[in-house]
DNA sequence: TTTATGCGATACCAAACGGTATCATGTCAA
DNA sequence: TTGACATGATACCGTTTGGTATCGCATAAA
C-alpha cells in the first residue's frame, strides 16, 4: 500500500501502543494487559503497525516480541517536513493550544523551538 | 473524533490535495482537474480535511475557495515530536533512502538537519 | 428572465476496517 | 508424555470509508 505508515497511524489505539513500544519491548499479552479488546484485536494492530515499519516483531520462545522502529517515522517525518516551508514561528502559540486542547495523553513535555 | 488530523492524512489522496492546496487557493472544480474522480468524491475527501483542521474552505460567490492550513499541521508535528528522543542521526541516511523509495513527487528539495 | 454552471446534500453500493469468537499450533513446564 | 498457555490464523459481523449517481439550489451569464 502506498505509505502505510500514514494509515498505521491514523488509529487512536495503534498510536498508543506506539508509546508503550517506545518505553520498552512487549510481547502481545503484555500489550493486551493495557487495552480492554481481545488479543486478536491488538495482534491485528500490531500487524498493521508492523506492516507501516513502525515496528517489528521476532519470537523468543513461544512469546513475540514487539519493538518500537524509530527508522519507520522517516517518511512521515519527511513528508510533514515539506509544509516546513509555510511554517511561521508565530503559530507555535497557536501549536500549543491546539495541542492542550486535544491531547488526552498528558506526558508530553518536550518544545522545539 | 479524536485525532482527526492523522485520519485525514490517512489517505494518499487527501495527501495530495494537501499538496495542490499549499502552492495555492483552489475551489473544488480546480481540485477535481487533478483527479480522475467524481466532484463529490473530491468534496467528501475536502470535508475530512476541513474537519482535521488541515484546510479551510469559504464561499466566494457560488464557488468555494479552500484554503491550506498550516496551522493544522501542529498537533500532528507535535505527536511525531515526542519520538524524536528515538531519533538517531545515523537514521538519516536511511531517511533519505526509505523517502527516496517511496516518495512519488520529485519537487521536495528542503533538508532539516 | 432564462439558462448554464458550480456547489451542497442525499441515497446508495462495494470494500475496508475494528472487533469478537473459535480453532490449530508450537513451546514451556510438570 | 501430558497439560497449560501464548500465539497465529480464520471466519464472521457491524460500522466506516471511498466512491458514484442524482437531485436541488444559488449564482453568474445570456
Amino acid at each position: 500500500m502506498s505509505q502505510p505508515q500514514f494509515k498505521a497511524l491514523a488509529d487512536p489505539t495503534r498510536r498508543d501502543i506506539l508509546r508503550l513500544l517506545s518505553q520498552q519491548e512487549m510481547t502481545i499479552a503484555q500489550v493486551c494487559d493495557h487495552f480492554t479488546m481481545t488479543r486478536a484485536a491488538v495482534k491485528k494492530h500490531l500487524s498493521v503497525l508492523e506492516a507501516g515499519g513502525l515496528i517489528s516483531s521476532h519470537a523468543r520462545g513461544r512469546e513475540c516480541l514487539n519493538r518500537f522502529e524509530p527508522a519507520g517515522f522517516a517518511p512521515v517525518r519527511d513528508w510533514i517536513g515539506f509544509f516546513d516551508q509555510f511554517w511561521d514561528h508565530h503559530l507555535s502559540a497557536l501549536n500549543s493550544a491546539i495541542e492542550k486542547d486535544q491531547s488526552d495523553d498528558p506526558d508530553r513535555d518536550q518544545n522545539k523551538d
